[in-house]
DNA sequence: GCTGTTGTTATAAACTCGTATAACAAGTCT
DNA sequence: AGACTTGTTATACGAGTTTATAACAACAGC
């Protein structure tokens, strides 16, 4: 217990550990996507400012130092998580030739790609789901997402609509069942990998469009 | 600290609580409802040995002696919700009218009821999902329900197209859609009670049913 | 009524966790 | 080069968690 450092033998000063300085911004990045692997890693358990600040290769203080309280670095975690798989399928349309079929497509097989089809996925967003269900800020976040994907889904919809004639009674509405459709499929795979094969849930999806098409919705 | 047990100030001995011997099957019952209403107050962080004796009124020796260790509490508690609330759904189906389309009605409003329609019901939901993704032992048992759903599902469907004269592709893919439609459903008003009304659900339920009796699914 | 079984209480030991605080040093500004 | 700012380390403390173990007492069987 009183034993010399025994890093720095030479002299008797404490030997503190060396350590880089960084832009808070580029800390706080580090932070969040070491408390996203300490998630996957341990799921609810992994969320502790020891495991992440382990994880980071920094002391424990630092979280506390940049995020006041673990709920916030928990929180910034989520947006990284979430604008990242956004980011990633919204890539993949903007990539896909621009017409509102081709579009659409992208999207669908996008969201069944290896990319979201990943229980690790699942895991942490069930550990984010948790926390919405509790902390307001949590919900907030979560408020904003979900919107802003609606959105996307919309437009999606709405712009295939009107290329091939057809109607659609609350657009707003039935752009939220397509997106609770995807994410039921989704969890789903995810519980159970054998229940049904990705490219089955692509047809379910084109299923679901072609019931639009013929003006289920109307 | 040294002080007598004020409730028995007559005697000097230790004065041990006194208590019922129940049957291991009652306290099993009583030490799951417990570990229920804990994870509805707590989320994940109830889930722990010393609040879930504290609901019941118990000791903590109590969960290792029934149930070893607590993951087995919370399996366990888990198949008292999920029973609980399929009954309660199924009950609905059988006091409906027995014609296809009311009893698949009838699936309908008890799915989007207040009884399934409870953040509560998704805190529960949540915990268990993060003990599927990490425990086999979690992953059966979830396995043998959404089996035992989709089947129901798959059931009333197919009544459905029998009785209405319409034809249905590949019926089990086709219930795992309409399941997953319901559930990413529920999963969204959940997660966000504002983003549409429970009728609105109804609804899309039924604009999906629309679409399958007008041949998207064949 | 006495005895044995075991459901149940009570308690301790070893950990982990979150947060507060003080010391230190990396980088910046002058 | 010297001083200042603040990102970062190091450490301590109290609360809460799991698990193990011993003591006790409720109930059943004789």
């Amino acid at each position: 217990m009183w034993a010399d450092d025994l890093t720095t033998p030479k002299t008797k000063t404490k030997a503190r550990a060396r350590f880089r300085r960084e832009t808070p911004e580029e800390r706080r990045r580090q932070l969040g996507e070491a408390a996203l692997r300490c998630i996957v890693k341990n799921g609810n358990a992994g969320v502790s400012v020891r495991q992440i600040a382990a994880e980071a290769g920094v002391t424990q203080g630092l979280i506390t130092h940049h995020f006041g309280e673990i709920n916030e670095l928990v929180a910034y975690a989520f947006d990284i998580m979430s604008t990242g798989l956004m980011q990633s399928i919204l890539k993949s349309v903007h990539e896909a030739e621009p017409t509102p079929k081709a579009r659409l497509d992208a999207f669908i097989a996008a969201s069944f790609s290896p990319i979201m089809l990943d229980r690790d996925v699942l895991g942490v967003w069930v550990v984010f789901w948790g926390l919405i269900l509790h902390s307001p800020r949590m919900s907030m976040s979560q408020q904003q997402e979900y919107t802003d994907y609606v959105a996307t889904v919309e437009g999606l919809l709405g712009d295939l609509a009107a290329a091939e004639r057809f109607t659609i009674g609350d657009l707003k509405l039935t752009a939220m069942a397509f997106t609770a459709l995807m994410d039921g499929l989704w969890l789903a795979w995810c519980l159970n990998p054998d229940a049904f094969r990705p490219e089955d849930g692509v047809r379910l999806c084109n299923n679901w469009i072609e019931g639009l098409r013929r003006g289920a919705y109307a």
